[in-house]
Parts: structure tokens; C-alpha cells; sequence
DNA sequence: GTTGTACATGAACAGTGTTCAGGCAGTAGG
DNA sequence: CCTACTGCCTGAACACTGTTCATGTACAAC
């Protein structure tokens, strides 16, 4: 696949700079789960060629695939994070939300490898409580902002009962939903751009008020 | 691994009775991958010794690995598509609308391997567009049903713009959001059950008339 | 220098999907 | 009856995957 041009041999890093190979291996497999799309085809073989050197010497930092997996999943939730409060600058807090929703699906879209590793959890969680823990704090900061923004929005009592967790977990199902659904688009041709979807429901909010 | 105890070798099929073959590797197929709750684990040689059969044999009934897959979501998504249309009988649209959501992630979360085979998208779209063809027309009744209970609901034209599709849409990216990211619990341990956020939802709507 | 150890490799194992040549058995034509 | 055909199925093998183990290499300290 791809036939990774197995770039020239990486130098050997001097003594003390031994990480220095786990930040490329966390870059390199960035990249390729970037390009691809699909968790599935980031393989230890073609992630090690990426950076030039054996397979083996991914075990000298990582104990599994699944270790380097959360690495890069842990690294690209914060920027994953910026992106989504990018969006949130001030003004209303109701088309806050929505563009909040709006950034969200676009990063899903403009990297769907990334976005599945991030929230298409790749069944770590059998066997492997502690890279369990690992994903769901580096993804909490993402879930609590969500349930922030919500709280700031002055209708968000009477859009999902009074709890906003209630309301966010609503918006957040939708989103992710939308983003795994559209994803392959050609099955499901009728799918409305999520800001039509989004904008709808907010003018349904609105009307409560 | 789950051992499989490679069963006794199945007896050969008379002469024209070779699509029973077939039949019963699409069944152990289903049965497996309800069993793990994973399409990843359901493999070739494991399906193969389930029916007591060569591993190649399964490639006189089917093209590829895929091509198995697609059989078993064809036959899922008629059970599928019943459970969902069962818990929509009569009564109040907006109930009907709510129940048919608790259905749909019931389904999902009770034969998580089988939702996933339908709507998890194995990613088979690339390179084989026949295939995704006879996904999306095996999908489509499910789909379609979903949008006619949204225009049966008197509601409907105001909770979504004036477009039925979009409220569809809209649901449906919630509860299959919902039932993906509740399908790991112990990840996002602060989700509600789905009744709660769609009735909260539904709240909002009914305020609307 | 010698030695120790951090950094890295090569060969190999079990598993995966898939292909290909071959064989077994029952049935149709002579 | 008997030959030959063909539908049903198998075994060995290839390329790929994650992972382990014994090996080696080169730098840094003593």
C-alpha cells in the first residue's frame, strides 16, 4: 500500500535523545492516519519506514500499536480542542453553539482519520483500562467546553429540560452523529450540509423564548 | 480468538444445493459478529471452521471478505428496520417519533456488531461501488420510514425549517451519535439514556405548537 | 582502554485476506 | 455399465499484519 518509500536510513540519536524517536513516531503516524483516513491502515511497519528505521524500534517507546495509537490521539485532541473554541468567540451564545457544531463537523470532514481515532474509538477499552483512562481525560477538556458554552446560553434551561449535560450530550450525539454519517457520503446521498441541520433546531430554541 | 472448535467437517452438498453453502455462512457469520460486538473480529478462517468448511470455500460464494459483510448487512438491516417499525404503532406521532429513537439505540446497543456491520461503514465505498450500492439499497426502507414517521408528526414543519429531511436528518444523526458514543461507556461515563435527551428534545418541540 | 548500556536491528511466529492448482464425488451422455 | 464432465471443496502458499527474542552497534563513563 502506498509503498512508503522507505526514506533513508534515520540517523542514530545520541545518548540521551532517545525520545527524540517517540515524537517522530507520534508525528510520522499522525501523518499517515491524516492521509489515509482510516485508523485501520496506520501500520506499524509503514509508520516505522515513515521514519526510517526498523519496526521493532517502535516497541522501544510504545509497549503496543495501541500505545502509539492514544499517543497520537492525545496529541491531536488539544489541537482538535483549539479548533472547535476558535470558533467560539464571543458574540450570541446560541450561534456560538452553532458554530461551534459547524467547526466541529468541518474538522471531522478535513481530517477524518484523525477524528476517528479521536471519537471512532478503536476498541481499546477490552483489556486496556489504563489507555482507556488516558483517552477520556485527554478528551475531556473537548466535552467540558461543549457543556460550557451550553451553559452559557441563556435559553439552554428550557431546551432540554434544566440540565445543560442533558443538552450538550444531545448536540454533541448530533454532531457526531451528522460526522460519522456523512462521512461516507455516497451512501447516504440526502444528508443537508450540518449547518441547515443545526440552524433548524436553533430556530425551533428560538421560538421557545 | 474465542478458540472456535473448529466443528466437525460439514457433510458436501448434493449437486444443485450449493448455495446452502452460502446461506449458512452468512448465518455464521452474523451469529459471530453478534457474539464479539466487533465486524473487525468476524475473520475468514474463523466463519470458515464455525460452518466446519475450508477457508477458501467461502470464496466460491463470495468475491471478498466484503462481499460476505454486505450479505450479512443485507440480511441484518430487514431485522433491523422490523424492531424499529415495531415500536412505532399508532398513537401520538411525536410519542411514536421518540420511541421509535429508544428502538433504534436499543437495537444498537443490545447487537452492537450487527449496528455497526449496518451503520459503523466498514469503509468498503473505495474501489467498490457496487458494493455500496446494495449497501445504500439495503438501508434506504429503514431510512425512508424514518422520514415518514417525521411527516406524519403535525409538528413536523416547524421543528426543522419546512423540510421533513432535515428534521430526519437531525434525529437520526442524534441517536446514531448517541448509540456510537454510548457503545463505550466507560469512556464518557456522564451520558444519559437516550429517552431522557430525546424527551428533553421533544419538550422543546411541544412548547413550539 | 574496557565496559556498560541506551539505541536499534533481523529473524521468526502466529495471525490475517487471498490465489491457485488440484482432487473428490455425483450426475449426465454414450 | 462406464466414461467424462462439472459442481463442490481442499491444501499449500504468498503477502501482509502485530509482536517477541536474541543479537549487534556505538557512544559515554570509569
Amino acid at each position: 500500500m502506498s509503498h512508503v518509500t522507505t526514506s533513508a536510513r534515520r540517523p542514530r540519536s545520541p545518548r540521551g535523545q532517545g525520545r527524540r524517536l517517540r515524537d517522530e513516531l507520534v508525528q510520522a503516524a499522525a501523518r499517515l492516519l491524516d492521509e489515509s483516513g482510516d485508523p485501520d491502515t496506520v501500520t506499524v511497519r509503514g509508520v516505522a519506514a515513515e521514519v526510517g528505521v526498523a519496526p521493532t524500534a517502535l516497541y522501544l517507546h510504545f509497549a503496543d500499536r495501541d500505545e502509539l495509537m492514544v499517543a497520537v490521539v492525545e496529541e491531536r485532541f488539544t489541537e482538535f480542542a483549539r479548533t472547535i473554541d476558535a470558533a467560539d468567540r464571543g458574540g450570541d451564545p446560541l450561534e456560538a453553539l452553532i458554530r461551534r457544531g459547524e467547526a466541529y463537523v468541518g474538522f471531522a470532514l478535513a481530517h477524518p482519520g484523525h477524528y476517528r481515532a479521536l471519537f471512532g474509538g478503536f476498541d481499546v477499552s477490552d483489556r486496556r483500562p489504563d489507555l482507556a483512562d488516558r483517552l477520556q481525560t485527554a478528551g475531556a477538556p473537548a466535552v467540558l467546553a461543549l457543556v460550557d458554552a451550553v451553559r452559557r446560553a441563556p435559553d439552554a434551561g428550557r431546551l432540554g429540560g434544566e440540565d445543560p449535560v442533558v443538552v450538550a450530550v444531545a448536540l454533541w450525539s448530533m454532531v457526531h452523529g451528522y460526522a460519522d454519517l456523512a462521512r461516507r457520503q455516497g451512501c447516504w446521498p440526502f444528508m443537508e450540509d450540518i449547518g441547515t441541520v443545526l440552524r433548524a433546531h436553533a430556530a425551533a430554541f428560538q421560538n421557545l423564548s
